[in-house]
DNA sequence: GTGCAGAAAATCGTATACAATTTGACCTCT
DNA sequence: AGAGGTCAAATTGTATACGATTTTCTGCAC
């Protein structure tokens, strides 16, 4: 039985110093130290982490890859700026896909997975009364650890990448359309989550894991806000 | 031969002729003209479509992130070999999200959309009565256009891509484990999930589509065997 | 001051150059 | 012969160079 929660560096990709550069700028964004829009020229990139042009650019093609970041022909790279539309289809993404995963996931679960969840839990509990950027930048990633420890439980590499992507862009989401200052909401529910499956209540932590997500996507304002709100903003 | 439904997405990452070559290699792959375990290497790619390696290059980690190439640090690329663990989660993940997918296709679905996967179906019968290769690749193609149009016909962009993604690796897999000549088999269970979508019986089609994947993974032989059949083979 | 050339700067797109690593051949020694 | 070792060829990793495109800054006319 491989356990669960293995290590996840297993290289994606390559070999470079490519995966350095796309993890960092990911972990920038996903905990929104870089905001959607953000201009990422290759050669700032390149020059931030000493490397030549051609490896940032392999990084940010990378990044595009998984939603991240957009690139636009002769113009450059930028932070992903989701529409209104394309949030809703990385929550209905999500919706999709997430209960099954918690299937497979409760199917394969181990004793010691079911610790490891409740020490995320705890954690992510800590985080919360902290105070300060960093204990909301930890808290944020710790939010989505959640959902992509039960993606890797699961034991299907291809489904936890594919989630490891959707909470990412998750995270660019909620920066964007977010109202509640912080999506923090949704702790009490993961532990409800992790009961209902230690209870081995199936079916409820599947309608739980629903609402839970609907609870996120509830929290965001969805309406058309186009522009960086530049000249836009004079316009109004 | 523009592929199936709709004109996809917008440009998927770039702009340069990197999409050129990264889709005329993952054709090539798809329709089972490169085998699993071919070697890439980056100057006969760039040579053969008059691009410098800098283009090759790309398209090949293009297709890396699709999974339908590995590419091994100092080593090169390679057309993807997908171990039976591999070919088993990515039919999981097929099991996993299609008929949610097919849910969604449903709840929008028109009579124009209708009226394409029909035609599908009808070209797809054609191309099995037909004899030679390119109708084989032809009709391989069909096939997973079937699952695809569903996807699209959902609307929602990010499935999509992941189904592009799942249905392009089962081909390779097919073409690893596959034993029945041509999975062909599928044509008809395709028309009774159009009927039943036609009909209504949504929770019929869901099963209906659970069995036809469960068939396709069915007429795999995934058992070990390692390596690519020199030293072992006559180690047996 | 506004508007519109047109040039200059910045940035991206692609090719080429060079360093590093691997692969395979050949050659020697036992 | 067979094992092992060294060198040459091929291939990948990374940087740099150069052309193309976009953006910005002028400067001049109105």
């Amino acid at each position: 039985m491989k356990s669960a929660a293995s290590a996840m560096s297993q290289d994606d990709i390559r070999d470079t110093g490519v995966p350095q550069i796309r993890d960092a700028i990911r972990d920038a964004i996903v905990e929104r130290r870089l905001s959607p829009g953000t201009k990422l020229s290759e050669s700032d990139v390149g020059n931030l982490f000493n490397v030549s042009r051609t490896l940032a650019r392999a990084a940010l093609q990378a990044l595009s890859y998984e939603g991240l970041v957009s690139v636009e022909k002769n113009r450059g790279a930028f932070v992903a700026y989701p529409s209104p539309d394309e949030a809703r289809q990385i929550f209905a993404a999500r919706r999709l896909v997430e209960p099954g995963i918690l299937r497979e996931a409760v199917a394969h679960i181990t004793p010691s997975d079911i610790q490891h969840l409740k020490q995320l839990l705890l954690e992510e509990g800590r985080l919360m009364a902290e105070r300060g950027q960093t204990a909301r930048r930890a808290e944020i990633k710790a939010s989505g650890d959640f959902h992509l420890t039960l993606a890797a439980i699961s034991g299907n590499a291809i489904m936890q990448r594919f989630m490891e992507e959707l909470v990412a862009r998750s995270s660019l989401v909620i920066a964007l359309y977010g109202q509640s200052t912080v999506s923090s909401c949704g702790h009490a529910e993961h532990g409800d989550i992790i009961e209902a499956i230690e209870s081995g209540e199936l079916d409820r932590a599947c309608h739980l894991m629903l609402h839970h997500i609907a609870h996120i996507e509830a929290d965001l304002d969805l309406r058309e806000r186009k522009s960086v709100g530049l000249k836009e903003a004079f316009e109004l």
